[in-house]
DNA sequence: CTGAAAGCGCTTACAG
DNA sequence: CTGAAAGCGCTTACAG
């Protein structure tokens, strides 16, 4: 067992171990090597040449079985690493990769991350990992340039200028990139979920159960991936005779936007204030609707009896409500798979002239929130 | 806008461009730099020396500011960023810190991600993180090593046997470690939140409202973090005089161990099914609390009228679900500043003789899942 | 300010 | 198998 020390965030107290006369020596009978730092050191140590064991390391033809198990043996012992970045400077491929997260907080991006990062492993590339914001977002760049990354993935919704900039200047030294999520930066090659056709699938099956005015919830603002929903909407409705501006109400303004939980909650109470109640709603995300929900249930009305729900992305916590909850499925593996196909296809090779953009298909997840209009 | 090109997974077709009358020069009227990848390249392109480059790029002293903004401007235009692998090899601290993750599923583990990499960051360390498994391990422990990290940081729940190895490992090298959630690794620096309290503060706050008997959800197992929290149960029982053998029920080798949330739906009906029925249920985590609420409540049972149900890690599902459901808070920030400072205390100096051990008290969150006995 | 040189830790011909 | 050498891209004295 470990001796327990507690300390309060600050460095441990060292203690200094004088002359204790019942000193063992710790975990093995031989004196604990001195950390080896070069292939120099380490050749002395095994008494080769630095060349022998260099080749070893790499696998050369021409040894004899005996000097590359002599030198194995040494690796396992030593735990000697030959230095990543002397290798680099000799020509070795970094396989890095620098992946650039708009957050780590938010649950698909986490998911699409964790995907991303298996497929490249299995290509035995290694991730930077960076949470960027807008103003740091040339500083990361940089900094994965400086490690010569061999691609850079971006994973969310960002500033659009930003992200620009930052792809010209990943053009300029010839390293891919790829955006996943944020749809419509210029030059940017993107993989992202068909956002229009989401609200197609979603709206049409609602307008099939006779629904005719839908609340949406969390969809106003400025953001693309907002925009691109609310267009698919417009969309959707025109083609069955309606219009945005009739069929559809947006209550987001008279709430600040905090927990999406809580915003959802606080938008169902507004609905429920208003002069005609609209007998449908369209959620931003999973936790808004799961909130209307509640809002809606608490007031005593029937989800889906007389109102329906339906929610985006869905989460785990879909299943988790009662009812549960409607929602449009991301299809994560696809958007990663696709994903690194085009940094395969690119990792290595001269740039393509022109962006390549690939949308994918969403699945309409039809569950207990949604159901025919009263 | 960019050019809309659907593709499946392949490269894309690249197109050759064979003399085009119309050409322009593209985004400015100044060719297009080539890549510069030296400073001896980007000396030559300023005409100026390598040396003087150098001294302005390390802030160097002794240099006309008009030689400065010279270089200063070549580099915004060019974007040159000097390689850091020769930094690295003239003896530049490489900043880079390795973190290894159970899994990147888990919102917890996730949440102490984020927030210990913006603390590093802050201090201008970069990440790589690999999330790994008991086969995978030494190799990224290697790869860490090649990249001469300045520390490792585990994350979550590992092999033990696995870990210590690797531990071992990164002392032989003189490079710090730091295990998070983890606890009772040999030899690891450790922090922790200290789940036997945890349990304590649960099991003391339902006795004192009367509960006699309970329900164990997913605590079974041999997991480190699952025998801690029945020791903390198992503890605090006798302190009032009662046992765990008889004042506590598991009923978890009934059901297979799938998602976490139907686990405790059905662990729900099973205790249903029981003759007799206890009256407070201590869940492994949010999840399986959840669902083994549904599960109570869609059997008709008032939560927390006749059972009381509570979580564990207080996620933003509790708020989500009907009445809120009560959790331990893990305290995640508090456990990463602890972290970072443990870290910030052994990077660059002789390794401590005996590791550090910190254990983060954990925050009891009572809400409407929890009630008087009935 | 410039230029030539040494050296970080490797690999890779090359001659023994 | 060994050993000496060149060179990857940098920094840092050192002499001009």
């Amino acid at each position: 067992m470990s001796s327990i020390v507690r300390i309060d965030g600050t460095a441990p107290p060292r203690t200094i171990a004088h002359g204790s006369r019942l000193a063992v020596p710790r975990h093995s009978t031989t004196s604990l090597p001195r950390v080896i730092r070069s292939t120099a050191e380490f050749a002395r140590h095994v008494g080769l040449a630095r060349t022998t064991v260099s080749r070893v390391l790499n696998g050369q033809p021409g040894l004899k079985q005996k000097t590359i198990d002599r030198v194995r043996k040494a690796i396992d012992e030593t735990g000697f690493t030959p230095n990543a970045y002397a290798l680099h400077l000799k020509g070795k491929r970094t396989s890095l990769v620098g992946i650039c997260m708009e957050s780590l907080l938010t649950a698909p991006a986490v998911s699409k991350l964790a995907q991303l990062q298996r497929l490249l492993r299995a290509q035995s590339y290694a991730s930077l990992i960076e949470v960027i914001d807008a103003e740091g977002s040339r500083s990361v760049i940089r900094h994965f340039l400086s490690m010569r990354v061999e691609a850079v993935v971006f994973i969310g919704h960002f500033v659009e200028e930003e992200i620009a900039a930052r792809i010209a200047e990943l053009g300029r030294h010839a390293t891919p990139h790829l955006v996943i999520d944020h749809v419509g930066i210029p030059n940017a090659n993107t993989v992202a979920l068909d956002r229009r056709r989401a609200m197609t699938e979603v709206v049409s099956y609602l307008v099939s159960l006779g629904h005719r005015s839908f609340g949406l919830l969390g969809l106003s603002g400025p953001l693309r991936s907002a925009r691109d929903r609310v267009a698919g909407i417009a969309e959707t409705l025109a083609g069955h005779g309606m219009s945005l501006e009739h069929a559809t109400v947006s209550l987001d303004h008279l709430h600040p936007r905090g927990n999406d939980f809580e915003f959802g909650r606080s938008l169902a109470g507004s609905f429920l204030g208003a002069k005609r109640r609209q007998t449908a709603y369209l959620a931003l995300n999973d936790e808004i609707a799961v909130g209307a929900m509640h809002g809606f249930q608490e007031a005593g009305l029937a989800v889906p009896g007389e109102v329906s729900v339906s929610g985006f992305n869905n989460q785990d916590i879909c299943l988790m409500v009662n009812p549960r909850l409607t929602s449009v499925d991301q299809q994560i593996q696809r958007t990663v798979e696709a994903a690194a196909g085009i940094l395969a296809g690119q990792v290595g090779r001269p740039l393509p002239r022109r962006p390549v953009v690939q949308m994918i298909p969403p699945l309409l997840t039809v569950r207990e929130s949604t159901g025919p209009a009263p």
